[in-house]
DNA sequence: TACAGTCCCTCG
DNA sequence: GAGGGACTGTAA
């Protein structure tokens, strides 16, 4: 009875992928977790497919597996079954899943190439069109020649024999490797030349060895060696060289941990929790510097001294290279780092390294969560609320649910970390879902900064009344930079004016691809779209009335720059955000420069507010952050107050105690009342009243049906038809609680040239209503109206 | 009668 | 997303 292999096949979309089965060749060795190619749909074009199961049942005729990729699983049954949690509660296709988990350096594209099958003067040229006979001739000129426009005439020269298929493999990448040569002992008393005899002599001395070395050794060429391994008695094959990355730290600092008395309690209890060997759930609040960090290379130590391994997820490494240097430092060569910065080789590397075993930490990001540990003890989210965790584009997974998923299966602690836990996070502990730790102390005694609001409205003289600094922060650098201490000033915009706007018309000036106000940029004295990157030169003439009033309004970082600069010429001020820090290195280098004193005045925007200890630190300003109160989405409230407090926490991090200010146009607001307070537990309480009432997670869940198309009517007649089979649904019996709003228009309603709608459902997350959810895609992508169309779901998502 | 275009279905 | 079959309209 043939075997059957049940597949993962790539390229398929949603609404038909599914586990594809293939009959096995004899001659194969085929196991879960391989990749094969396969021949698939109408013209058996070639695929890549992984192997999810083997089963022996027969039912039908089946295509075969044409050939095996791996020699050994690149998954394990783990791992598969990771990958089928994914594709069920993120929509994906079974092989996108298998992508998110491996890192793209395993990825090969297939290329069909073809040749000439038959002698040029052979062919029968009357019985070719055209079209056939250009082909032909192309195919001379450049073999390369893709199929993928030319199918019709690719398959019909195949059919008559004219041309075949030159198949093969392109990997993206290649592995660093050396070719090394082994002996194969059971073929080494054959005859030999002189030369291959040497070889074989050297070689039963060493047993393997690199080709280059064999060759100088003795003094051969590799033509030798290729001989020898034609007539198998040696065997060629590649060794991985692997690359790591932070590899300069060489020093280990083994010296104990001294934790305060509260740590030191809230870590015996963690360990207590980790000793239960069953999945447990904690989450840690513990107020800016109040050394979470220290507990958990603690915990860690213990962890993986029991012979477990551990997971650190963080959730930006280039904002936290210091989390990554001290793991380096504790645990040397036992710490893989995973992250977005790293080339495909290196994070192939170092998935390699963890898979075969030789580390048992991994510290990275988001995607570091589908690290193919074995036996996990622990897994750790610093900053657990940042919504880097969650994906925005597909599979749209969230590090969190993969992280409960992982800790259920390996029976580990999952311990969620931060100064500002989400809502829905604290809402868990204090229901007693998770289990909850409090840290309310600074560490070494360091005390938190005293925050005061400044009204824009009031405290301003008549003259100073439109300045973008106030009277009170300016006195306050003033002050500071003379006692040679340093100052942090958050402003969420880059730019120089956050729109222009003619004030004859009072229309704004919006890009052209995106229904978004432009921001003025003084470097380059333009107009840029952030959300497309559409620049054009600034003109004073406004484009709709005529007039010539084109003004710009607003504030950005290259503003606040020029106001500080102008108000105390002697500081030395660095400014930080994405137009001048776009790589890891500048902005390693930036903060390194900022830390070491060679800068005064720090102006940024969110990206400076994280992570990072300075200890000169003693004053911070946050401005204008009343705008990102109000931008539509139920987490606005959570994102303000956790940047504030982030922020604010940079301050007085060393024995001198800081300050910090907010500038605001709404000092009553209780966001702003709260992060001013830095008391979380108020604003906790105030934020899950308002939740509750408005029927927002943690009480219900979110699920998002986005669709966007360049094609307006086709987006609006989508979104319409989208809503007739949810309410097909429905009434078809469904008895799933549910309300359905929309369709409506996506905050920015057009994008890069894309017109965006969506429906929003609130519901509780299941098994039924993902098959619900499913289904409705599945019905609506199999549409022809959703041909233009991109459909996607997203459960509890950031809502644009 | 031959074909191009279109709709719709399937993909192992 | 691509191929293929069935069906339809159209030119000769």
């Amino acid at each position: 009875m043939p075997i059957i292999a049940k597949i993962a096949v790539e390229k398929t979309s949603y609404h038909f992928d599914r586990l594809f089965s293939y009959s096995v060749p004899d001659s194969f060795e085929v196991v879960p977790g391989m990749r094969v190619v396969v021949p698939f749909g109408g013209g058996n074009s070639r695929r890549q497919g992984l192997v999810f199961e083997i089963a022996d049942e027969t039912d039908q005729e089946l295509k075969d597996i044409v050939s095996v990729i791996d020699r050994a699983p690149v998954l394990s049954a783990q791992m598969l079954e990771l990958a089928e949690y994914l594709t069920e509660t993120t929509f994906c296709t079974y092989y996108d899943a298998v992508k998110t988990i491996l890192p793209r350096g395993f990825h090969y594209e297939i290329s069909e190439k073809y040749c000439l099958a038959v002698k040029p003067e052979e062919i029968d040229q009357d019985g070719l069109s055209s079209q056939e006979l250009l082909f032909i001739q192309n195919l001379d000129r450049n073999p390369d020649l893709s199929a993928y426009n030319n199918r019709r005439i690719v398959l019909s020269l195949l059919q008559k024999g004219i041309i075949r298929s030159d198949e093969s493999l392109r990997r993206r990448l290649l592995d660093s490797s050396d070719r090394m040569v082994r002996i194969r002992s059971d073929n080494i008393n054959r005859k030999f030349t002189p030369k291959q005899q040497k070889v074989i002599d050297l070689l039963t001395e060493y047993d393997s060895a690199p080709v280059k070395e064999i060759c100088t050794l003795c003094d051969v060429t590799s033509a030798v060696v290729t001989s020898l391994a034609k007539k198998n008695a040696v065997e060629i094959y590649n060794k991985e060289v692997f690359r790591t990355p932070y590899d300069d730290i060489t020093e280990i600092y083994t010296d104990e941990i001294v934790l305060t008395e509260n740590q030191q309690r809230i870590y015996d209890s963690l360990v207590e929790m980790s000793r239960e060997d069953k999945p447990r759930a904690a989450l840690l609040r513990g107020v800016t510097g109040s050394g979470k960090t220290q507990v958990f290379l603690r915990l860690i130590d213990h962890i993986t001294s029991g012979g477990k391994t551990a997971i650190m997820l963080v959730p930006e490494i280039s904002l936290t290279p210091q989390v990554v240097s001290l793991f380096k430092r504790r645990f040397g060569r036992e710490v893989a780092v995973i992250h977005s910065g790293l080339s495909p080789g290196e994070r192939m590397d170092e998935f390699k390294r963890i898979e075969r075993g030789e580390v048992s930490i991994v510290v990275g990001t988001r995607s570091a969560v589908f690290a193919p540990l074995d036996n996990i003890g622990i897994i750790i989210m610093d900053e657990e609320g940042e919504s880097s965790y969650k994906s925005d584009s597909s599979p749209r997974y969230h590090a969190r649910e993969i992280a409960k998923f992982r800790s259920a299966r390996h029976n580990a602690l999952l311990l969620m970390a931060s100064a500002t836990p989400s809502i829905e996070s604290y809402h868990s502990a204090v229901t007693g879902r998770y289990a909850l730790f409090e840290l309310d102390e600074r560490y070494k005694g360091a005390i938190l900064p005293q925050v005061d609001i400044i009204d824009l409205r009031l405290n301003q003289t008549a003259e100073t009344a439109y300045n973008p600094v106030s009277d009170i922060l300016t006195e306050e650098l003033r002050q500071n930079l003379a006692a040679n201490r340093q100052s942090i000033l958050l402003i969420n915009r880059r730019g120089f004016n956050a729109f222009a706007a003619c004030a004859s018309c009072m229309q704004v000036v919006k890009c052209p691809h995106c229904s978004v106000s432009l921001t003025y940029h003084k470097t380059n004295d333009s107009l840029v779209c952030h959300y497309c990157s559409y620049s054009c030169r600034f003109s004073s003439s406004c484009g709709l009335c005529g007039y010539d009033k084109i003004r710009l309004w607003g504030l950005g970082t290259q503003r606040i720059e020029d106001t500080i600069q102008q108000l105390l010429p002697d500081a030395r001020i660095l400014r930080m955000d994405a137009d001048t820090t776009y790589s890891r290195t500048a902005f390693r280098e930036k903060f390194g420069k900022f830390s070491a004193g060679h800068y005064d005045i720090l102006i940024g925007t969110q990206m400076i507010a994280k992570g990072l200890d300075f200890h000169n630190v003693t004053l911070v300003g946050v401005l204008a952050i009343d705008g990102l109160l109000f931008s539509g989405d139920y987490k606005s409230s959570e994102r303000v107050f956790s940047l504030i407090t982030q922020v604010v926490g940079r301050s007085g991090r060393g024995e001198k105690k800081g300050k910090a200010y907010i500038q605001t146009y709404t000092p009553e607001h209780p966001v702003i009342c709260r992060a001013a307070e830095q008391n979380y537990k108020e604003f906790y309480a105030e934020e899950i009243e308002a939740r509750k009432l408005m029927l927002y997670p943690p009480f219900c869940d979110i699920c998002i049906l986005g669709l966007s198309s360049v094609n307006e009517e086709a987006v609006i007649k989508s979104a319409g038809i989208l809503l007739d089979i949810i309410k097909n649904e429905i009434d078809s019996g469904t008895k799933i609680p549910l309300r359905v709003l929309g369709p409506s228009r996506a905050i920015i309603y057009k994008l890069s040239n894309k017109y965006r709608m969506r429906i929003l459902i609130k519901c509780r997350v299941n098994r039924e209503l993902r098959i619900f959810i499913g289904g409705i895609l599945r019905a609506a992508s199999a549409k022809k109206e959703f041909a233009k169309v991109t459909l996607y779901a997203d459960i509890n998502g950031e809502i644009n």
